[in-house]
DNA sequence: TCTTTACGTAAAGTTTGTTTTACTTTTGAG
DNA sequence: CTCAAAAGTAAAACAAACTTTACGTAAAGA
């Protein structure tokens, strides 16, 4: 899976540390997210896309691997 | 979080079984995710989303105490 | 240059997702 | 009613998410 995280972070104007906050994670958390160390619960894939106003399916994509 | 699997199996007319297959999970992992016993990755979520042809959203829905 | 802010990274530890096996209960068709 | 398919459940084991702490690097401004 990809993800779109850091351009909406850019589009949104936010930090990692600030997208963090706004959802209950830690720093290192969205770090890992952006770096693809690992796959996002549904919870939080929830929350960042109702952060920045937009479909899950537009920030985060299946790849052929998943 | 809640979420819609047991309609959407119904209107697909498929088993649990059957879209553990289809999905690639047991189907524990199934009915666990049904009866509300943990939060499926997102993968597994924009998968089953796939598979039914309808937003993540409108299958998975956060709660107040997520 | 010194400092601050943002990002990258890593190891250890806790929690939670997921599988496997296996057994019980429910439901629907015949 | 009876049998089979589907659903519910549970425990043990393993894999993966996530936290905490902590340190390194690069960029930008005072």
């Amino acid at each position: 899976m990809k993800n779109n995280l850091k351009v909406e972070r850019a589009i949104h104007n936010m930090t990692q540390a600030d997208l963090a906050e706004c959802i209950g994670v830690s720093r290192q958390t969205i770090n890992a997210m952006e770096k693809n160390k690992y796959v996002p619960s549904t919870v939080l894939s929830l929350k960042i896309a109702k952060r920045f106003k937009k479909p899950v399916e537009t920030i985060f994509f299946l790849e052929d691997d998943d």
